[in-house]
RNA sequence: GGGCGCUUAGCUCAGCUGGUUCAGAGCAUCUGCCUUACAAGCAGAGGGUCGGCGGUUCGAAUCCGUCAGCGCCCACCA
């Protein structure tokens, strides 16, 4: 049967995978093997696949394959997050298109909406994977909002309030005025943003032409004058005023006072002052507090607690008033009394306009700072905001966590994370759970029924039934009904739902103690991005061992950020990331996930380029070509030539030296150094050297015992591409020989012995051999001689490697080896070690050129052995290093004069 | 402002507790080959004063200090 001479991917891998769905082989149940758990990061439900899915998930796959391959019972659960921010945005969003508002929408009638959408859209990220070859366990794949997981979810909650972990309280939150609910912390990033800061002017609020608490003054000349440090302003009225410095000069209206440090020079006047809030017309005093900055503008600051976390501060310590002037689209409110239901935005602008025009407005500077926005809506900065919610005590949390990371009980791949760890718990602050959304883990809590004025009461249970039976034991609530009970409208944090996953997956918070949960936890790997490192890592470690005691998972691979090939982000607005689905499409899944490990070193940024796919595809290519070779061999019963032996067990100790390698990169992550390895063993050692060295010549077959060692070869090396190739290692194992219905490459293990010292040895050997065919390919290179033509090679002295002459014949192509005490007079020579190696070529030979090469290699090992020289006559180097350096020492100058005597004797034999 | 990391060949990176001719790998480049598995290939070759400076040491890409450049994370300076 004829065979193609290019490896067809798209014929091959639809097919595996149906074979290894049909058969079952991802599934796993508890045995008596070792188990080796994965749990996928869960993308968001309604997602599509990106190259960050892309890296992480075929990392996964590597080591759930690789699991397999070393026999233990893997089993990689999938599932997605359902995401609550993103995916209520999108369904919000998609009901606007339809002309329908969320709020004219019952909280039910929403939810149906969204479960619609959900269905429609969820789970396409998960078929996408399967493109890529990803051995998930599909019958496993869960949501973090399906039965199971959203019953965890209330049990945790009602615990974690049981045990007074989780409380009620109004803070200062981030709120995102688009999505309109609460975030973390961690939900708000940061951005440089060049804004301007606006110089404002408050009017004391006195009579004009005060001068009480100023300094006497020799002369005071118009505008502002600073006297012994202080800064005092005035208008042409000789009305007295402060300048405040703002960035956000739309907030004045909810100014409640003005704050000074009490140490400023510059501003002592104005203490115990009142000043007027310009073009509102309030009077606001001036406070004073160690907070303010001296250095800073101009020393005041305005404080509106309702804006500001740390105004906010300043307010409770002041006894301030709040007063909260916007909505919670963060449009501005009636309490503001003007510029009710603009923008905070256009109010931004039209208030400089505006304070311009009233003369208010000393003046307007550059100025770069920071503005928060939501990590789910890049477009909307995040507003401080007061509100009631929920918050996760973190103390106790950070306390559990922090200790089996930083002793290396919880291993971080790199490591260096396990600083960012250390910073982010030790100053850990408590985490708002709560969010003003519909779509996720609704909060068990049901307020009871309270006069108009009295604080707000509630209960927390797992369902309405259990709160009823609490509210009963309230006095005065005994005769509640079911309906008198109203559940809290917010739902939880995605994060929330998540942090539970390794233990939720096998069902262990609402049935501890099952079969799975004992057998599959702790898992083994978590595969992830350093960005959700607080988000989801450390809440999981968290979770996990507040509810099992132990860790979530032993070891924590941090992948990079897959970047372009210029080092930017792949972005959507950059245009600059590919669809994973159609580099597949060109390259073969193979290609792209040996492109993509090809440049993904443990924790480092990943900077992406398809060429790395073409590599990965003519990888693919040469692995075809070799089966395509070694099938094609007409097989006989004849003896085995002497070289078929030797390259035979030759190749026997390549396989099991570079198996040991791999071995090792794998326990330290290093997967793309892995590949590599594995790489050179089949393309320089099995097909540059090995193939070649038993090819039999054409037309003749090969030796049957030869042949089955080729195949039992191919067959290891398959074992160990299949982790990173798993297609095509699938369709060459079943080629290989005669395979039962539903055997497969994935399902059988290998285990490599250790190589041995005599492996050891004959490799060292057979690098020499490798020398020398290498030097007499030079030779024919640089004289143009055809590789057919058979050439004449002599060994001076002793033959270093004698037991393998015939290999180098056959590789070399040169006639049988003489080993001489004097080389030929026409021929080059070449040194391997300190032997030299002459090749006869009647006429072809340049004397002269031949001197000059030995002369200039002469020269350099002379500056070579100076330097060795050197060492061996310093004393302290002989009485400080190690004996075994310097005898190392000693033998690179015996070497080194050895090799110059002979090419001494090049250059003699010229003259 | 605090913390972490990086700088080695044209590119992407290895070089672990200082000493195996240690300056490496892959890709790219150059030269020659359509040789009967593979031109998505074969054979061969070239290429780096290890960011700068200083120190420790018999010995430094490796340890220490410092400077420069780059990157990331955290933080309430309006």
């Amino acid at each position: 049967m004829e065979i193609a001479s290019k490896y067809n991917p798209e014929e091959v891998e639809g097919k595996w995978y149906q074979y290894w769905m049909d058969h079952k082989l991802f599934s796993s149940k508890p045995d008596g093997r070792e188990p080796y758990t994965v749990v996928i990061p869960p993308p968001n439900v309604t997602g599509v696949l990106h190259m960050g899915h892309m890296l992480n998930n075929t990392i996964q796959d590597i080591l759930v394959r690789r699991a397999r391959m070393e026999g233990k019972n893997a089993c990689w659960v999938p599932g997605t997050d359902h995401a609550s921010i993103a995916t209520e945005a999108k369904v919000v969003k998609k009901l606007a298109e339809q002309g329908i508002k969320k709020s004219d929408l019952t909280r039910e009638e929403f939810l149906k909406h969204a479960w619609d959408w959900t269905e429609e859209h969820g789970g396409i990220i998960l078929k996408q994977l399967r493109r890529l070859g990803a051995s998930c366990d599909w019958d496993r794949t869960s949501f973090t909002m399906d039965e199971k997981r959203s019953e965890s979810v209330i049990k945790v909650f009602v615990d974690l309030y049981n045990k007074g972990l989780i409380y009620r309280g109004l803070r200062m939150v981030n709120w995102d005025p688009k999505a309109q609910t609460a975030l973390s912390n961690e939900e708000v990033i940061y951005r440089d943003e060049k804004s301007k800061l606006y110089y404002l002017r408050y009017f004391v609020d006195e009579p004009a032409g005060a001068t009480d608490g100023e300094v006497e003054t020799p002369a005071v000349a118009e505008g502002e004058e600073p006297v012994q440090g202080q800064i005092v302003h005035r208008d042409a009225q000789g009305r007295r005023y402060a300048v405040v410095a703002t960035t956000r000069p739309e907030t004045i209206m909810g100014d409640t006072a003005m704050c000074i440090n009490p140490k400023d020079p510059k501003n002592t006047w104005l203490k115990g002052k009142n000043v007027i809030v310009p073009l509102v017309n309030r009077s606001i005093p001036v406070i004073e507090d160690r907070y303010v900055d001296i250095e800073f503008g101009t020393g005041c600051l305005k404080v509106t607690p309702a804006h500001d976390v740390n105004d906010h501060a300043l307010g409770k310590t002041h006894n301030l008033e709040t007063i909260d002037i916007f909505n919670a689209d963060a449009t501005i409110s009636e309490a503001a009394g003007m510029y009710v239901g603009m923008d905070r935005m256009d109010v931004r602008k039209q208030i400089a306009q505006d304070l311009a025009d009233a003369d208010l407005l000393e003046k307007v500077e550059d100025y770069d700072n920071k503005v928060g926005y939501s990590e789910r809506n890049a477009d909307t900065a995040v507003e401080p905001r007061l509100c009631m919610q929920w918050f996760l005590s973190m103390q106790h949390f950070a306390d559990i966590a922090l200790p089996p990371v930083m002793n290396d009980e919880l291993k971080f791949y790199p490591s260096k994370y396990k600083a960012t760890y250390n910073n982010w718990l030790t100053g850990i602050q408590d985490w708002c759970i709560s969010r003003q959304l519909w779509w996720g883990h609704r909060i068990p809590a049901y307020f009871l029924p309270t006069a108009e004025g009295q604080e707000e009461r509630f209960v927390v249970a797992e369902n309405a039934d259990q709160a009823l039976t609490l509210a009963h034991a309230i006095s005065g609530y005994e005769h509640l009904t079911l309906s008198d009970l109203r559940q809290d409208d917010d739902a939880l944090d995605t994060w929330f739902s998540s942090w539970l996953w390794p233990i939720s997956l096998f069902d262990g918070i609402n049935n501890p103690d099952n079969e799975e949960i004992n057998y599959y936890y702790p898992t083994c790997d978590l595969v992830t991005g350093p960005d959700i490192i607080f988000f989801w890592v450390a809440r999981m470690i968290m979770a996990g061992y507040e509810y099992m005691k132990d860790m979530p998972f032993r070891n924590v691979y941090f992948t990079g950020i897959v970047r372009d090939k210029l080092g930017r982000k792949m972005s959507k607005s950059l245009g600059n990331s590919p669809d994973p689905l159609d580099l597949i499409d060109q390259f073969g899944a193979d290609g792209v996930r040996m492109g993509m490990m090809l440049s993904a070193p443990a924790g480092n940024d990943i900077l992406f380029d398809e060429a790395l796919c073409e590599q990965g595809r003519n990888f693919n290519n040469k692995i075809w070509n070799a089966f395509r070779l070694v099938k094609g061999w007409e097989v006989a019963d004849i003896p085995q030539p002497e070289t078929a032996k030797v390259a035979t067990e030759w190749m026997s100790a390549c396989i099991r030296k570079r198996a040991k390698e791999v071995a090792d990169l794998f326990s330290k992550y290093r997967l793309s150094e892995a590949l590599m390895e594995v790489y050179k063993l089949f393309w320089d050692e099995f097909s540059a050297l090995y193939l070649e060295m038993i090819k039999p010549a054409y037309g003749s077959p090969i030796d049957a015992t030869t042949y089955k060692a080729v195949l039992a070869h191919f067959d290891d090396l398959l074992h160990l591409l299949h982790p990173f190739m798993p297609f095509i290692t699938e369709e060459l194992w079943q080629a290989l020989e005669q395979r039962q219905e539903g055997e497969s490459l994935m399902v059988s293990p290998r285990i490599f012995d250790e190589p041995t010292a005599e492996d050891e040895q004959l490799l060292s050997d057979i690098e020499v051999v490798k020398q020398v065919i290498t030097g007499v390919r030079a030779e024919r290179a640089t004289k143009g001689i055809s590789p057919r033509e058979e050439l004449q090679l002599q060994v001076v002295g002793e033959n270093p490697i004698k037991a393998y002459n015939t290999l180098v014949q056959k590789m070399a192509g040169t006639s049988e080896l003489q080993q001489v005490a004097e080389k030929d007079s026409a021929s080059v020579s070449f040194m391997v070690g300190t032997t030299e190696f002459a090749i006869l070529l009647e006429g072809l030979v340049d004397m002269a050129a031949e001197a000059e090469k030995a002369k200039a290699e002469i020269a350099r090992l002379e500056g070579f052995l100076k330097g060795i020289e050197k060492k061996l006559s310093n004393e302290k180097f002989v009485a400080n290093a190690p004996a075994a350096v310097v005898e190392m020492e000693k033998k690179k100058k015996a070497d080194a004069e050895t090799k110059i005597q002979k090419l001494k004797q090049i250059c003699d034999s010229v003259k």
